[in-house]
DNA sequence: AAAGTAAGTGGAAACGTTTCCATTGGGAGG
DNA sequence: CCTCCCAATGGAAACGTTTCCACTTACTTT
């Protein structure tokens, strides 16, 4: 009752030596049918498990995987931490959790942690991908790893989503829309290179259709106290009819302004979102977004360290145009004025959506605000 | 650069014995000047940090703590998880994660694992609180440990919302507005206390009131074809004017269908949630709900751990009646008929919504769904 | 001057495993 | 009957720490 057996104890009971009951136990090298039932009576009568210290000691691994993520507030982050720790378990291993806030220094310590632990494989987000101490000390000691989210430097591996793909898409899709003039959304603008990627992927594609620059509205806390900035910001910008918004909380934040300054969305003003999270479909207007796989994500970057671990082929990376996909919605409605029908369709798949609506423009009155 | 450096190797670098290299970086025990300087300089030139492996097999303890929830992927626990891997990222402990999915066989393997790594404490929310395998072991091995989001039976810790009680409050809610026929909307009703907890404080406060039951209406997946559902349990319950769903998402997804259904929230029919979610601020109609701090019993939780660890005294339990609060939100609108006008209010702290609307009732045609 | 103390140091045991190696005993082949 | 081989087994080293203990040396005390 008091100590947790020790092999040693097994042995002592079983009546033979350490190395016996070691050799029973992982079915390594033989051992008399005799002994074995003595080992496992023993094993049964002092409920004795292997110590997994003692263990990785001896083997220099650990059978447990470090994860760095900026916040699991965030569902995207989440979804994605979950998918890799499934992945994980089913192999056999556990996940050391770590989360930043988007601290550097705690990213590097947390790091500097995981190393002196001894853990087999790390997969993390980190929050400048250039220059991260913390990435830097993990390459030098050859620790299997691999990047999620961030964009992959030259001859490394990230699963991320190509945000700047994606954005430049929003850009078409406002465009096959009849949106020109168009607003930009950022959080967190910048602590997070992916807000600004995705700034500098819309701003690019916009130049290319000749739209209007999008003009950028930066907020720092959730939504807190964004009427008036919003307000504020389409006054300065009166011919703005799409506004993209570098995550879903941002856009559903935008959607609640718009509406207490009574701008209706869609009609007055579109609104495009991006992660695709899961409330994004069960509100009214349902939003339209850049629609990702955070879990299939999490669960690719886990089986590339997987197979770094085991020495097998790693997965493939999934094609760039194929890490996300827009998802209409009733946030974003066509502008009918000067249609230049191009004859492309507004609905890309994959859309679960049945209610996008039809109804027509009736334009805000920029003075009313 | 091939293999880390150990304290041996710091030692023959320093040209001392293992035992004044660890002296020197601990800071235990004496040491000359000029060895302490040697020291540091073979430190830094071998690029040497203790493996926390070998400290934990000698020291047998890990600064590791275990936590064991049903999925991150519900906002609840994500913001309970980081809440608690905060305070103990600042204690000097790292977290284990391991998500269960609601799987019994993966919480008592998943416990089983983190008790062979030795973790310092676990902190856990199980399926069923009064016949966990896991728990048992935990309990027989006499290690640290804390409950959350589960009702403590005797004896034990939880850092939990009171379900009973905050349901009972729902009920109050919709008395004082004067909704007597009631909807409960049970998610994972078998897989989880929780929801049952919620109903039966639900159902008992509203006999005591002399209400009418609330009918039950079981759901198992998210809301993905909900709709139906919903409007078969309307037309069997015609008198409903108020649905009180287990938790935030099904408020969300009832919401939706009712707006499918031509049903409006609140006019037709209030809905109140349960957890407080942040979306449900962030929408139209704002979600009223049962507001809950997920982060701060993660992070009592966690106190509790480390004061169990360490031999301090606990941190006290929150009282049962502070673990929430009810949210007023526009899902809900007093029934203005017969209004019993007890003088009661219908907003209760905290409620940080200004937009709870007045509107009279236009009572829903039950034929027409 | 003898004895006691304190600082500085290194050797070695211990933590719980795995694995190499040596030892034993018995059965098969010469 | 003697060898040889192989199965079965235990001892001991190794993994990287911390810590107990013993041993110097040099400095105080009487």
């Amino acid at each position: 009752m008091g100590q947790a057996a020790t092999i040693k104890d097994v042995a002592q009971r079983a009546g033979c030596g350490v190395a016996t009951v070691s050799r029973v136990l992982n079915s390594t090298g033989p051992a008399s049918e005799e002994m074995r039932e003595k080992v496992f009576a023993a094993v049964k009568e002092l409920d004795f498990h292997f110590s997994e210290v003692g263990r990785s000691l001896q083997s220099s691994t650990t059978r447990t995987i470090g994860c760095v993520v900026p916040s699991i507030e965030n569902p995207v982050y989440a979804d994605a931490v979950q998918g890799a720790q499934e992945v994980f378990l089913d192999a056999g291993y556990q996940m050391l959790l770590v989360c930043t806030n988007y601290n550097a220094e705690m990213e590097t310590h947390a790091i500097r942690t995981l190393i002196a632990k001894q853990v087999d494989g790390i997969i993390l987000t980190v929050g400048d991908v250039h220059n991260s101490e913390g990435l830097n000390l993990i390459r030098s000691r050859q620790i299997p790893y691999s990047l999620m989210y961030n964009t992959a430097p030259e001859g490394q591996i990230s699963w991320a989503v190509d945000d700047h793909a994606a954005a430049a898409r929003v850009a078409d899709v406002f465009y096959e829309n009849n949106h020109i003039h168009t607003g930009f959304l950022g959080l967190n603008f910048f602590n997070s290179d992916r807000s600004r990627q995705r700034f500098e992927g819309f701003s690019e594609r916009c130049a290319y259709r000749q739209m209007a620059l999008p003009a950028l509205l930066e907020v720092h806390e959730d939504g807190n106290d964004f009427t008036p900035h919003l307000s504020t910001f389409l006054k300065q910008h009166p011919k703005i009819t799409g506004i993209f918004a570098s995550n879903d909380y941002g856009a559903l934040a935008a959607i609640r302004s718009a509406h207490q300054l009574s701008i209706d969305v869609p009609h007055d003003l579109s609104i495009i979102g991006f992660d695709g999270i899961k409330v994004g479909q069960m509100i009214e207007p349902t939003l339209a977004t850049i629609a990702t796989a955070p879990r299939a994500l999490g669960a690719g970057a886990s089986q590339t360290i997987l197979s770094m671990i085991d020495g097998t082929k790693p997965p493939d990376l999934p094609r760039k145009d194929q890490t996300f996909s827009f998802r209409a919605g009733g946030s974003l409605m066509p502008l009918s004025a000067e249609s230049k029908d191009d004859g492309k369709v507004t609905a890309f798949p994959p859309s679960n959506d049945p209610t996008h609506k039809k109804a027509k423009s009736k334009r805000r009155d920029h003075n009313e605000i």
